[in-house]
DNA sequence: ATGCATGAGTA
DNA sequence: ACTCATGCATA
């Protein structure tokens, strides 16, 4: 039996990332399906020639990147098909990245854009998020708005949240030439922790530290956290967030 | 816009 | 104990 789950037809383009993880991905919601199909034309000339195809066949690949951004070998092969926007066929991954990273930034410019011209903040957009009613899709802080415009979230990150954003772009300005009286998909809602603060000499030593041994082990990092007199959780979580730092730049910093 | 933090999922 | 997505507080 089941030689085949007969489950709902997938248009899922992502069958790498996991659903518990990436919920949206995987809803069956109207709203996503159509933020998954093509896209109207870029404003932008210069990726004027980047169409969805590209980009769906590039998100497909985010397990490649994965790979890469883990420093591990991938089974990505040089594609003749892959274009960058010299025209020039894709050679190497590196360049197939590069690719990608730029259909990315393609989307986010002209979703701040749009989202500027609706008079909406960051913060009103990810409250609004909620009242989408997307399955598994919650709302979003002021903070992973804004890293969404300036591409500092992780690649998976982009790709599952690029077709909600889009979702909720489309309803806000539909709404809007509609006249319709929305006021949920612009506003916000509400929201409290005391935020530790590690002196520059302090931060200094530990980049030092990190350039040496980026995974101290629980007994280096008791060292370095009574050398700089520091908590030990606040050394080991900041060696954490340096090392998500450190990922991300990989890839935003090589273009 | 970004630093430090939490919590879920993994290994 | 680590990674990853995400958020509060603050500069």
């Amino acid at each position: 039996m089941m030689s085949m789950n007969s489950k709902q037809p997938h248009f899922a383009m992502h069958p790498t990332l996991p659903e518990h993880k990436y919920p949206s991905l995987h809803s069956s919601s109207e709203a996503i399906r159509r933020a998954c199909l093509p896209t109207p034309p870029l404003q932008s000339n210069l990726f004027a020639s980047l169409d969805e195809t590209l980009l769906a066949r590039a998100e497909a690949l985010a397990a490649v990147d994965i790979a890469v951004s883990q420093g591990k070998s991938h089974p990505f092969k040089p594609d003749a098909t892959y274009h960058t926007m010299n025209s020039v066929p894709c050679t190497s991954t590196s360049t197939y990245v590069y690719k990608r990273q730029h259909i990315f930034r393609a989307f986010a410019e002209r979703f701040k854009q749009r989202r500027i011209k609706l008079g909406v903040t960051q913060a009103d957009v990810g409250s609004a998020l909620a009242n989408l009613k997307i399955p598994g899709v919650g709302s979003l802080s002021q903070s992973t708005i804004c890293r969404f415009e300036s591409l500092t979230l992780s690649h998976n990150n982009m790709i599952a949240l690029k077709p909600i954003l889009q979702a909720w772009l489309e309803e806000a300005e539909g709404a809007q030439r509609e006249k319709m009286n929305k006021p949920e998909l612009f506003n916000g809602g509400e929201k409290k922790r005391k935020r530790t603060s590690i002196a520059a000499p302090e931060k200094r030593s530990l980049e030092a530290y990190f350039a040496v041994q980026p995974r101290p082990s629980s007994e280096k990092i008791a060292a370095i956290a009574e050398k700089l007199d520091l908590k030990k959780n606040v050394v080991r979580v900041w060696f954490c967030n340096q090392r998500q730092k450190q990922k991300r730049m990989k890839f935003s910093a090589t273009y």
